[in-house]
DNA sequence: ACCTCCAAGTTGTCTGACAACTTCGCTATC
DNA sequence: GATAGCGAAGTTGTCAGACAACTTGGAGGT
Protein backbone atom coordinates (compact mmCIF):
# COMPACT_ATOMS: atom_id res chain seq x y z
CA UNK A 1 0.00 0.00 0.00
CA UNK A 2 1.28 2.91 -0.33
CA UNK A 3 2.00 5.15 2.33
CA UNK A 4 -0.74 8.41 2.02
CA UNK A 5 -3.56 7.99 3.79
CA UNK A 6 -4.68 11.24 2.83
CA UNK A 7 -7.84 11.39 4.75
CA UNK A 8 -8.42 8.21 6.83
CA UNK A 9 -7.83 4.72 6.32
CA UNK A 10 -10.85 3.17 5.37
CA UNK A 11 -10.84 6.27 2.11
CA UNK A 12 -8.05 4.37 1.04
CA UNK A 13 -9.61 0.91 1.50
CA UNK A 14 -12.42 2.61 -0.42
CA UNK A 15 -9.55 3.80 -3.32
CA UNK A 16 -7.65 0.34 -3.03
CA UNK A 17 -11.08 -1.75 -3.49
CA UNK A 18 -12.12 0.19 -6.34
CA UNK A 19 -8.84 -0.05 -8.11
CA UNK A 20 -8.99 -3.82 -7.67
CA UNK A 21 -13.04 -4.24 -8.97
CA UNK A 22 -11.61 -2.74 -12.29
CA UNK A 23 -8.26 -4.07 -12.15
CA UNK A 24 -9.70 -7.92 -11.02
CA UNK A 25 -12.42 -7.13 -13.92
CA UNK A 26 -15.14 -7.50 -11.59
CA UNK A 27 -18.39 -7.04 -13.46
CA UNK A 28 -22.02 -6.46 -11.72
CA UNK A 29 -22.96 -9.33 -9.98
CA UNK A 30 -19.76 -10.55 -8.99
CA UNK A 31 -18.53 -11.13 -5.49
CA UNK A 32 -15.83 -9.85 -3.76
CA UNK A 33 -13.90 -11.93 -1.20
CA UNK A 34 -15.11 -12.41 2.24
CA UNK A 35 -13.84 -9.37 4.79
CA UNK A 36 -11.20 -11.45 6.73
CA UNK A 37 -9.87 -11.94 3.51
CA UNK A 38 -9.98 -9.05 1.98
CA UNK A 39 -9.19 -7.34 5.39
CA UNK A 40 -5.61 -9.82 5.75
CA UNK A 41 -4.95 -8.71 2.07
CA UNK A 42 -5.35 -5.18 2.35
CA UNK A 43 -3.63 -5.18 6.10
CA UNK A 44 -5.82 -3.93 7.60
CA UNK A 45 -8.36 -5.01 10.55
CA UNK A 46 -12.55 -6.32 9.49
CA UNK A 47 -13.75 -3.21 11.37
CA UNK A 48 -11.81 -0.50 9.14
CA UNK A 49 -12.40 -2.65 6.00
CA UNK A 50 -16.16 -2.42 6.86
CA UNK A 51 -16.13 1.20 6.74
CA UNK A 52 -14.42 1.16 3.54
CA UNK A 53 -16.79 -1.07 2.28
CA UNK A 54 -19.43 1.20 3.71
CA UNK A 55 -18.99 3.98 1.72
CA UNK A 56 -18.53 1.88 -1.82
CA UNK A 57 -21.74 1.10 -0.67
CA UNK A 58 -23.16 4.65 -0.18
CA UNK A 59 -21.89 5.38 -3.59
CA UNK A 60 -23.95 2.66 -4.57
CA UNK A 61 -20.86 0.78 -6.47
CA UNK A 62 -21.12 -2.34 -4.05
CA UNK A 63 -24.13 -4.31 -2.71
CA UNK A 64 -24.18 -6.19 0.61
CA UNK A 65 -25.95 -9.54 1.86
CA UNK A 66 -26.34 -10.41 5.16
CA UNK A 67 -24.94 -13.80 5.05
CA UNK A 68 -24.19 -14.03 1.54
CA UNK A 69 -21.71 -11.41 -0.01
CA UNK A 70 -20.22 -8.36 -0.97
CA UNK A 71 -21.57 -7.85 -4.90
CA UNK A 72 -20.32 -5.21 -7.33
CA UNK A 73 -23.70 -3.31 -7.93
CA UNK A 74 -25.82 -3.36 -11.43
CA UNK A 75 -24.57 0.21 -11.69
CA UNK A 76 -26.04 1.97 -15.04
CA UNK A 77 -23.25 3.71 -17.18
CA UNK A 78 -23.32 7.31 -16.02
CA UNK A 79 -21.68 9.06 -18.42
CA UNK A 80 -21.90 12.29 -16.92
CA UNK A 81 -23.37 12.56 -13.49
CA UNK A 82 -24.41 16.26 -11.95
CA UNK A 83 -24.83 14.46 -8.98
CA UNK A 84 -20.78 14.30 -8.84
CA UNK A 85 -19.01 18.03 -8.95
CA UNK A 86 -16.56 18.86 -11.43
CA UNK A 87 -15.82 21.60 -13.70
CA UNK A 88 -17.20 22.24 -17.15
CA UNK A 89 -13.83 20.92 -18.40
CA UNK A 90 -13.72 17.91 -17.18
CA UNK A 91 -17.13 17.39 -18.07
CA UNK A 92 -16.36 17.88 -21.74
CA UNK A 93 -12.92 15.61 -21.67
CA UNK A 94 -15.31 12.52 -19.89
CA UNK A 95 -17.73 13.02 -23.19
CA UNK A 96 -14.27 11.76 -25.14
CA UNK A 97 -13.94 14.91 -26.85
CA UNK A 98 -10.76 18.24 -26.64
CA UNK A 99 -12.31 20.83 -23.86
CA UNK A 100 -11.32 24.01 -25.00
CA UNK A 101 -12.32 27.90 -23.77
CA UNK A 102 -12.34 30.88 -25.70
CA UNK A 103 -13.51 34.84 -25.49
CA UNK A 104 -12.30 34.74 -21.85
CA UNK A 105 -12.84 38.33 -20.52
CA UNK A 106 -12.33 38.36 -16.85
CA UNK A 107 -12.93 41.75 -14.28
CA UNK A 108 -13.75 43.23 -11.11
CA UNK A 109 -17.12 43.72 -11.55
CA UNK A 110 -20.05 45.23 -9.27
CA UNK A 111 -22.31 41.72 -8.41
CA UNK A 112 -25.63 41.48 -9.37
CA UNK A 113 -28.56 41.09 -6.68
CA UNK A 114 -28.79 37.50 -6.98
CA UNK A 115 -24.89 36.72 -7.10
CA UNK A 116 -24.13 39.36 -4.21
CA UNK A 117 -26.86 37.40 -2.16
CA UNK A 118 -25.37 34.04 -2.67
CA UNK A 119 -22.05 35.46 -2.19
CA UNK A 120 -23.01 37.17 0.98
CA UNK A 121 -22.10 40.94 0.28
CA UNK A 122 -24.05 43.03 -0.38
CA UNK A 123 -25.54 43.94 -3.91
CA UNK A 124 -23.29 46.04 -5.98
CA UNK A 125 -19.80 44.74 -4.00
CA UNK A 126 -16.83 44.42 -6.47
CA UNK A 127 -16.46 41.04 -7.34
CA UNK A 128 -13.69 39.18 -9.17
CA UNK A 129 -15.50 37.82 -12.50
CA UNK A 130 -14.23 35.69 -15.42
CA UNK A 131 -16.35 34.47 -18.45
CA UNK A 132 -15.89 32.27 -20.99
CA UNK A 133 -16.63 30.57 -23.64
CA UNK A 134 -16.47 26.22 -23.49
CA UNK A 135 -15.50 24.38 -26.58
CA UNK A 136 -15.61 20.59 -27.25
CA UNK A 137 -13.63 19.69 -30.34
CA UNK A 138 -13.93 23.65 -31.13
CA UNK A 139 -17.40 23.73 -30.98
CA UNK A 140 -19.05 26.44 -28.75
CA UNK A 141 -21.36 24.36 -26.39
CA UNK A 142 -20.91 26.39 -23.02
CA UNK A 143 -21.03 29.91 -21.76
CA UNK A 144 -19.97 30.13 -18.54
CA UNK A 145 -19.65 32.90 -15.74
CA UNK A 146 -18.23 32.74 -12.62
CA UNK A 147 -18.00 34.83 -9.46
CA UNK A 148 -15.68 35.17 -6.43
CA UNK A 149 -15.21 37.69 -3.57
CA UNK A 150 -12.06 39.86 -4.44
CA UNK A 151 -10.54 38.86 -0.88
CA UNK A 152 -10.36 34.74 -2.03
CA UNK A 153 -9.14 35.63 -5.84
CA UNK A 154 -8.50 38.85 -6.73
CA UNK A 155 -9.28 40.26 -10.08
CA UNK A 156 -5.74 39.93 -11.15
CA UNK A 157 -5.68 36.18 -10.32
CA UNK A 158 -8.74 35.03 -11.62
CA UNK A 159 -7.63 37.02 -15.41
CA UNK A 160 -4.39 34.52 -14.67
CA UNK A 161 -5.69 31.19 -14.97
CA UNK A 162 -7.85 31.63 -18.20
CA UNK A 163 -7.66 28.11 -19.44
CA UNK A 164 -6.97 26.79 -15.85
CA UNK A 165 -9.62 25.61 -12.98
CA UNK A 166 -10.91 27.64 -10.59
CA UNK A 167 -11.67 25.03 -8.71
CA UNK A 168 -8.18 24.11 -8.30
CA UNK A 169 -6.84 27.89 -8.23
CA UNK A 170 -9.43 27.90 -4.94
CA UNK A 171 -8.24 24.77 -3.34
CA UNK A 172 -4.84 25.87 -3.42
CA UNK A 173 -5.67 29.11 -1.70
CA UNK A 174 -6.57 26.43 1.25
CA UNK A 175 -10.31 26.85 0.17
CA UNK A 176 -11.25 23.75 -1.56
CA UNK A 177 -14.73 23.33 -2.69
CA UNK A 178 -16.98 20.65 -0.60
CA UNK A 179 -20.15 20.88 -1.86
CA UNK A 180 -22.50 22.64 -4.47
CA UNK A 181 -26.39 23.48 -5.38
CA UNK A 182 -27.14 23.30 -9.08
CA UNK A 183 -30.58 25.04 -10.35
CA UNK A 184 -32.03 24.14 -13.61
CA UNK A 185 -33.78 26.10 -16.23
CA UNK A 186 -34.82 25.77 -19.60
CA UNK A 187 -33.90 28.97 -21.74
CA UNK A 188 -33.38 30.40 -25.09
CA UNK A 189 -30.22 32.06 -26.26
CA UNK A 190 -30.92 35.67 -26.44
CA UNK A 191 -28.67 38.94 -27.23
CA UNK A 192 -25.27 38.40 -26.16
CA UNK A 193 -25.37 34.69 -24.98
CA UNK A 194 -26.59 33.95 -28.81
CA UNK A 195 -24.09 36.00 -29.90
CA UNK A 196 -20.85 33.93 -28.03
CA UNK A 197 -22.32 30.73 -28.44
CA UNK A 198 -22.90 31.46 -32.22
CA UNK A 199 -26.52 30.36 -32.49
CA UNK A 200 -29.77 32.29 -33.58
CA UNK A 201 -31.32 33.59 -31.05
CA UNK A 202 -34.26 31.69 -29.66
CA UNK A 203 -31.59 28.25 -29.65
CA UNK A 204 -32.83 26.31 -27.03
CA UNK A 205 -30.44 26.30 -24.05
CA UNK A 206 -30.01 24.53 -19.75
CA UNK A 207 -29.48 27.02 -17.63
CA UNK A 208 -27.19 25.74 -14.13
CA UNK A 209 -27.01 28.11 -11.54
CA UNK A 210 -24.82 27.36 -8.88
CA UNK A 211 -23.56 28.15 -5.76
CA UNK A 212 -20.28 25.97 -4.37
CA UNK A 213 -19.18 26.33 -0.39
CA UNK A 214 -16.71 24.76 1.50
CA UNK A 215 -16.72 22.85 4.23
CA UNK A 216 -17.68 25.20 6.40
CA UNK A 217 -20.63 26.50 4.61
CA UNK A 218 -18.57 29.49 2.92
CA UNK A 219 -19.59 30.15 -0.22
CA UNK A 220 -16.87 30.58 -2.45
CA UNK A 221 -18.03 30.38 -6.24
CA UNK A 222 -21.14 31.55 -7.60
CA UNK A 223 -21.30 30.41 -11.24
CA UNK A 224 -23.99 30.63 -13.92
CA UNK A 225 -23.74 28.25 -17.04
CA UNK A 226 -25.77 28.45 -20.40
CA UNK A 227 -25.66 25.00 -22.29
CA UNK A 228 -26.52 24.10 -25.55
CA UNK A 229 -29.31 22.02 -25.83
CA UNK A 230 -27.99 19.25 -28.11
CA UNK A 231 -24.48 19.61 -27.06
CA UNK A 232 -24.61 16.91 -24.29
CA UNK A 233 -26.62 15.25 -22.60
CA UNK A 234 -26.80 16.08 -18.76
CA UNK A 235 -27.74 13.31 -16.80
CA UNK A 236 -28.45 12.77 -12.90
CA UNK A 237 -28.00 10.08 -10.62
CA UNK A 238 -30.45 9.35 -7.93
CA UNK A 239 -30.61 7.41 -5.46
CA UNK A 240 -33.74 5.35 -3.53
CA UNK A 241 -36.47 5.77 -2.90
CA UNK A 242 -35.94 1.46 -2.00
CA UNK A 243 -32.37 2.43 -0.90
CA UNK A 244 -33.40 4.87 1.94
CA UNK A 245 -36.93 3.81 3.57
CA UNK A 246 -37.58 6.77 5.47
CA UNK A 247 -37.51 8.80 2.45
CA UNK A 248 -39.96 6.90 0.42
CA UNK A 249 -42.55 7.71 2.81
CA UNK B 1 -36.30 2.66 20.10
CA UNK B 2 -38.89 1.15 17.98
CA UNK B 3 -38.49 -2.47 17.25
CA UNK B 4 -38.49 -2.09 13.50
CA UNK B 5 -34.98 -2.11 12.30
CA UNK B 6 -36.34 -2.04 8.80
CA UNK B 7 -32.88 -2.36 7.03
CA UNK B 8 -30.24 -2.76 9.06
CA UNK B 9 -29.70 -1.52 13.13
CA UNK B 10 -26.98 1.10 11.79
CA UNK B 11 -29.83 2.42 8.90
CA UNK B 12 -32.48 2.63 12.62
CA UNK B 13 -29.33 4.82 14.27
CA UNK B 14 -29.38 7.31 10.96
CA UNK B 15 -32.62 7.91 11.13
CA UNK B 16 -32.99 8.15 14.98
CA UNK B 17 -29.90 10.37 14.61
CA UNK B 18 -31.90 12.46 12.06
CA UNK B 19 -34.31 13.13 14.22
CA UNK B 20 -32.19 13.95 17.31
CA UNK B 21 -31.33 16.64 14.95
CA UNK B 22 -33.49 18.42 14.43
CA UNK B 23 -35.78 17.70 17.86
CA UNK B 24 -33.16 19.31 19.74
CA UNK B 25 -32.44 22.24 17.06
CA UNK B 26 -29.03 21.60 16.62
CA UNK B 27 -27.93 23.90 13.87
CA UNK B 28 -24.62 23.70 11.53
CA UNK B 29 -21.61 23.95 13.26
CA UNK B 30 -23.05 22.92 16.62
CA UNK B 31 -21.85 19.69 18.04
CA UNK B 32 -23.27 16.20 18.69
CA UNK B 33 -22.69 14.27 21.95
CA UNK B 34 -19.43 11.67 22.06
CA UNK B 35 -19.77 8.47 20.41
CA UNK B 36 -19.93 6.85 23.95
CA UNK B 37 -22.50 9.05 24.99
CA UNK B 38 -25.01 8.53 21.72
CA UNK B 39 -24.20 4.57 21.74
CA UNK B 40 -25.68 4.35 25.05
CA UNK B 41 -28.11 6.54 24.72
CA UNK B 42 -29.35 4.48 21.56
CA UNK B 43 -28.74 1.35 23.37
CA UNK B 44 -26.38 -0.01 20.39
CA UNK B 45 -22.34 -0.29 20.49
CA UNK B 46 -20.17 1.83 19.53
CA UNK B 47 -19.25 0.69 15.99
CA UNK B 48 -22.92 0.28 15.05
CA UNK B 49 -23.61 3.99 16.05
CA UNK B 50 -19.94 4.70 14.25
CA UNK B 51 -21.78 2.92 11.11
CA UNK B 52 -24.46 5.10 11.44
CA UNK B 53 -23.17 8.10 11.68
CA UNK B 54 -20.78 7.21 8.46
CA UNK B 55 -24.08 7.42 6.87
CA UNK B 56 -24.69 10.77 7.83
CA UNK B 57 -21.61 11.65 6.70
CA UNK B 58 -21.46 10.37 3.54
CA UNK B 59 -25.08 12.01 3.30
CA UNK B 60 -23.27 15.49 4.25
CA UNK B 61 -25.04 15.59 7.26
CA UNK B 62 -22.80 15.80 9.90
CA UNK B 63 -18.79 16.15 9.42
CA UNK B 64 -16.28 14.68 11.95
CA UNK B 65 -13.30 15.75 13.08
CA UNK B 66 -10.46 13.51 14.42
CA UNK B 67 -9.53 14.51 17.81
CA UNK B 68 -12.43 16.68 17.92
CA UNK B 69 -15.95 15.86 17.49
CA UNK B 70 -18.79 15.09 15.09
CA UNK B 71 -20.52 18.24 13.92
CA UNK B 72 -23.49 18.89 11.94
CA UNK B 73 -22.37 20.38 8.52
CA UNK B 74 -22.86 23.68 6.93
CA UNK B 75 -25.70 22.16 4.07
CA UNK B 76 -27.50 24.91 2.36
CA UNK B 77 -31.13 24.14 2.29
CA UNK B 78 -32.01 22.35 -0.45
CA UNK B 79 -35.50 22.69 -1.23
CA UNK B 80 -36.05 20.01 -4.35
CA UNK B 81 -33.21 17.55 -4.57
CA UNK B 82 -33.08 15.56 -7.64
CA UNK B 83 -30.15 13.65 -6.33
CA UNK B 84 -32.47 11.88 -4.29
CA UNK B 85 -35.29 9.84 -5.60
CA UNK B 86 -38.86 10.19 -5.42
CA UNK B 87 -42.36 11.11 -6.77
CA UNK B 88 -43.71 13.61 -8.53
CA UNK B 89 -46.33 13.75 -5.92
CA UNK B 90 -43.84 14.04 -3.32
CA UNK B 91 -41.36 16.74 -4.77
CA UNK B 92 -44.73 18.89 -4.90
CA UNK B 93 -45.70 17.82 -1.19
CA UNK B 94 -41.80 19.26 -0.29
CA UNK B 95 -42.63 22.52 -1.33
CA UNK B 96 -45.93 23.31 0.76
CA UNK B 97 -48.02 22.77 -2.19
CA UNK B 98 -50.82 20.03 -2.52
CA UNK B 99 -50.34 17.57 -5.13
CA UNK B 100 -53.05 15.89 -7.48
CA UNK B 101 -53.22 14.51 -10.62
CA UNK B 102 -55.93 14.38 -13.38
CA UNK B 103 -56.67 13.67 -17.03
CA UNK B 104 -55.20 9.74 -16.18
CA UNK B 105 -55.03 7.44 -18.87
CA UNK B 106 -54.14 4.28 -18.86
CA UNK B 107 -53.02 1.52 -21.58
CA UNK B 108 -51.65 -1.31 -22.96
CA UNK B 109 -49.67 0.19 -25.86
CA UNK B 110 -46.59 -0.81 -28.01
CA UNK B 111 -43.72 1.00 -26.46
CA UNK B 112 -41.72 3.84 -28.74
CA UNK B 113 -38.25 2.43 -29.54
CA UNK B 114 -36.39 4.54 -26.98
CA UNK B 115 -38.66 3.29 -24.04
CA UNK B 116 -38.26 -0.45 -25.80
CA UNK B 117 -34.40 0.06 -25.48
CA UNK B 118 -34.45 0.79 -21.59
CA UNK B 119 -36.85 -1.52 -20.84
CA UNK B 120 -34.89 -4.16 -22.50
CA UNK B 121 -38.10 -5.83 -24.72
CA UNK B 122 -38.34 -5.28 -28.69
CA UNK B 123 -39.65 -2.34 -30.25
CA UNK B 124 -43.10 -2.86 -30.29
CA UNK B 125 -43.96 -5.34 -27.67
CA UNK B 126 -46.83 -4.04 -25.17
CA UNK B 127 -46.14 -2.67 -22.05
CA UNK B 128 -48.50 -0.77 -19.66
CA UNK B 129 -48.34 2.87 -19.72
CA UNK B 130 -50.09 5.56 -17.67
CA UNK B 131 -50.11 8.97 -18.72
CA UNK B 132 -51.07 12.17 -16.01
CA UNK B 133 -51.19 15.71 -15.53
CA UNK B 134 -49.98 16.64 -12.47
CA UNK B 135 -50.80 19.20 -10.30
CA UNK B 136 -49.87 21.75 -7.69
CA UNK B 137 -52.58 23.43 -5.86
CA UNK B 138 -54.78 22.82 -8.93
CA UNK B 139 -52.42 24.33 -11.40
CA UNK B 140 -51.19 22.10 -14.25
CA UNK B 141 -47.62 21.38 -14.07
CA UNK B 142 -46.25 18.14 -14.88
CA UNK B 143 -47.20 15.96 -18.03
CA UNK B 144 -46.01 12.78 -17.15
CA UNK B 145 -46.26 9.25 -18.60
CA UNK B 146 -44.81 5.70 -16.97
CA UNK B 147 -43.90 2.65 -19.08
CA UNK B 148 -43.82 -0.41 -17.23
CA UNK B 149 -43.50 -4.47 -18.70
CA UNK B 150 -46.64 -5.69 -18.55
CA UNK B 151 -45.54 -8.93 -16.36
CA UNK B 152 -44.62 -6.29 -14.26
CA UNK B 153 -47.22 -4.23 -13.96
CA UNK B 154 -50.25 -5.30 -15.81
CA UNK B 155 -52.45 -2.52 -17.52
CA UNK B 156 -55.13 -3.37 -15.57
CA UNK B 157 -53.33 -2.99 -12.54
CA UNK B 158 -51.75 0.11 -13.70
CA UNK B 159 -55.04 1.80 -14.78
CA UNK B 160 -56.06 0.76 -10.77
CA UNK B 161 -53.68 3.13 -9.06
CA UNK B 162 -54.71 6.11 -11.13
CA UNK B 163 -53.74 8.36 -8.09
CA UNK B 164 -51.31 6.40 -6.48
CA UNK B 165 -47.82 5.79 -6.79
CA UNK B 166 -45.61 3.70 -8.97
CA UNK B 167 -43.16 3.54 -6.63
CA UNK B 168 -45.06 2.03 -4.21
CA UNK B 169 -46.80 -0.65 -6.20
CA UNK B 170 -43.20 -1.55 -7.44
CA UNK B 171 -42.19 -2.03 -3.97
CA UNK B 172 -45.41 -4.42 -2.97
CA UNK B 173 -44.52 -6.57 -5.80
CA UNK B 174 -41.26 -6.91 -4.54
CA UNK B 175 -39.18 -4.93 -6.96
CA UNK B 176 -38.63 -1.79 -5.67
CA UNK B 177 -36.74 0.99 -7.00
CA UNK B 178 -32.94 1.32 -6.20
CA UNK B 179 -32.09 3.67 -8.47
CA UNK B 180 -32.48 6.18 -11.34
CA UNK B 181 -31.11 7.80 -14.57
CA UNK B 182 -32.82 10.87 -15.58
CA UNK B 183 -31.47 13.30 -18.42
CA UNK B 184 -32.52 16.43 -18.46
CA UNK B 185 -33.05 18.71 -21.30
CA UNK B 186 -34.62 22.17 -22.37
CA UNK B 187 -37.90 21.68 -24.84
CA UNK B 188 -41.06 23.49 -25.99
CA UNK B 189 -44.27 22.61 -25.66
CA UNK B 190 -45.75 21.25 -28.48
CA UNK B 191 -49.10 19.91 -29.43
CA UNK B 192 -50.79 17.66 -27.40
CA UNK B 193 -48.57 18.87 -24.76
CA UNK B 194 -49.32 22.45 -24.47
CA UNK B 195 -52.63 21.86 -24.84
CA UNK B 196 -52.87 18.72 -21.68
CA UNK B 197 -50.52 21.20 -19.70
CA UNK B 198 -53.07 23.99 -20.62
CA UNK B 199 -50.00 25.96 -22.18
CA UNK B 200 -49.89 28.03 -25.25
CA UNK B 201 -47.58 26.17 -27.83
CA UNK B 202 -43.88 27.54 -27.79
CA UNK B 203 -44.15 27.17 -23.77
CA UNK B 204 -40.70 26.28 -22.08
CA UNK B 205 -40.37 22.62 -20.42
CA UNK B 206 -37.85 21.12 -18.53
CA UNK B 207 -37.89 17.32 -19.65
CA UNK B 208 -36.79 14.77 -17.54
CA UNK B 209 -36.63 11.12 -18.76
CA UNK B 210 -35.91 8.49 -16.27
CA UNK B 211 -35.24 4.81 -16.08
CA UNK B 212 -35.69 3.34 -12.78
CA UNK B 213 -34.01 -0.07 -12.15
CA UNK B 214 -33.67 -2.47 -9.03
CA UNK B 215 -30.29 -3.16 -7.04
CA UNK B 216 -30.33 -5.92 -9.32
CA UNK B 217 -30.37 -4.01 -12.38
CA UNK B 218 -33.49 -5.06 -13.75
CA UNK B 219 -34.90 -2.16 -15.05
CA UNK B 220 -38.58 -1.99 -14.02
CA UNK B 221 -39.78 1.67 -14.98
CA UNK B 222 -39.42 4.32 -17.27
CA UNK B 223 -40.83 7.45 -17.59
CA UNK B 224 -40.91 10.53 -19.55
CA UNK B 225 -41.70 14.22 -17.26
CA UNK B 226 -42.30 17.68 -19.02
CA UNK B 227 -42.26 19.98 -16.56
CA UNK B 228 -43.64 23.75 -16.66
CA UNK B 229 -40.20 25.75 -16.64
CA UNK B 230 -41.57 28.52 -14.16
CA UNK B 231 -43.91 25.89 -11.90
CA UNK B 232 -40.33 25.17 -9.30
CA UNK B 233 -37.09 25.14 -8.99
CA UNK B 234 -35.34 21.79 -10.09
CA UNK B 235 -31.70 21.48 -8.35
CA UNK B 236 -29.07 18.93 -7.59
CA UNK B 237 -26.50 18.95 -4.52
CA UNK B 238 -23.72 17.81 -5.97
CA UNK B 239 -20.64 16.64 -3.91
CA UNK B 240 -16.86 17.50 -4.49
CA UNK B 241 -14.91 17.88 -6.02
CA UNK B 242 -12.92 18.57 -2.49
CA UNK B 243 -14.77 15.52 -0.75
CA UNK B 244 -12.64 12.95 -2.54
CA UNK B 245 -9.41 13.18 -3.01
CA UNK B 246 -9.57 10.37 -6.63
CA UNK B 247 -12.75 12.13 -7.89
CA UNK B 248 -10.94 15.86 -8.07
CA UNK B 249 -7.39 14.67 -10.03
C1' DA C 1 -37.57 -36.97 -7.58
C1' DC C 2 -38.54 -34.13 -3.81
C1' DC C 3 -38.29 -32.36 0.71
C1' DT C 4 -35.93 -31.58 5.26
C1' DC C 5 -32.31 -30.52 7.86
C1' DC C 6 -27.71 -29.42 8.94
C1' DA C 7 -23.12 -27.52 8.42
C1' DA C 8 -20.12 -24.27 6.44
C1' DG C 9 -19.43 -19.67 5.04
C1' DT C 10 -20.59 -14.71 5.13
C1' DT C 11 -22.10 -10.38 6.86
C1' DG C 12 -23.96 -7.86 11.16
C1' DT C 13 -23.21 -6.54 15.84
C1' DC C 14 -21.02 -6.43 20.38
C1' DT C 15 -17.21 -5.67 23.74
C1' DG C 16 -12.92 -3.85 25.17
C1' DA C 17 -8.74 -1.77 24.38
C1' DC C 18 -5.29 1.32 22.56
C1' DA C 19 -3.59 4.91 19.11
C1' DA C 20 -3.95 9.50 16.99
C1' DC C 21 -5.54 13.85 17.40
C1' DT C 22 -7.63 18.24 19.31
C1' DT C 23 -8.54 21.34 22.88
C1' DC C 24 -7.78 23.93 26.83
C1' DG C 25 -5.89 25.09 31.07
C1' DC C 26 -1.69 25.19 33.77
C1' DT C 27 2.99 26.26 34.36
C1' DA C 28 7.41 27.96 33.61
C1' DT C 29 9.83 31.41 31.39
C1' DC C 30 10.99 35.84 29.63
C1' DG D 1 2.18 40.74 32.93
C1' DA D 2 2.46 38.38 28.63
C1' DT D 3 3.71 34.41 26.16
C1' DA D 4 5.43 30.08 24.74
C1' DG D 5 5.51 25.32 25.97
C1' DC D 6 3.67 21.32 28.18
C1' DG D 7 0.44 18.00 29.58
C1' DA D 8 -3.99 16.05 30.91
C1' DA D 9 -8.60 15.21 29.49
C1' DG D 10 -11.72 14.29 25.94
C1' DT D 11 -12.79 12.79 21.23
C1' DT D 12 -12.56 10.16 17.02
C1' DG D 13 -9.84 6.36 14.49
C1' DT D 14 -8.27 1.69 14.40
C1' DC D 15 -7.46 -2.86 16.07
C1' DA D 16 -8.61 -7.58 17.90
C1' DG D 17 -11.61 -11.32 19.00
C1' DA D 18 -15.99 -13.25 19.66
C1' DC D 19 -20.73 -14.38 18.83
C1' DA D 20 -25.31 -13.63 16.42
C1' DA D 21 -28.09 -13.55 12.19
C1' DC D 22 -28.48 -15.01 7.78
C1' DT D 23 -27.68 -17.46 3.25
C1' DT D 24 -26.32 -21.24 0.62
C1' DG D 25 -25.54 -25.79 -0.88
C1' DG D 26 -25.21 -30.51 -0.06
C1' DA D 27 -26.17 -34.76 2.60
C1' DG D 28 -29.59 -37.60 3.96
C1' DG D 29 -34.09 -39.30 4.40
C1' DT D 30 -38.71 -39.94 2.59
Amino acid sequence: MSAAPRRSLRHSVAKALRERIVAHKLGPGDRLPSEPELALSLGVSRSTLRAGIALLEEDGLVRRLHGSGTYVAHRPGVRNDLSRNFSVSAMIAAMGVQPGSVDERCAAEHAPPHVAAALGVRAGTLVSALRRVRTADGRRVVDSTDWCRTDVISPEAICELEQGSIYAALAERGMPVHQGIATMTPDVAMGEVAQRLGVPKGALLLTLFQVDSTADGIVVLVSQEHHLADAFEITVYRRGPGDDPEVAE
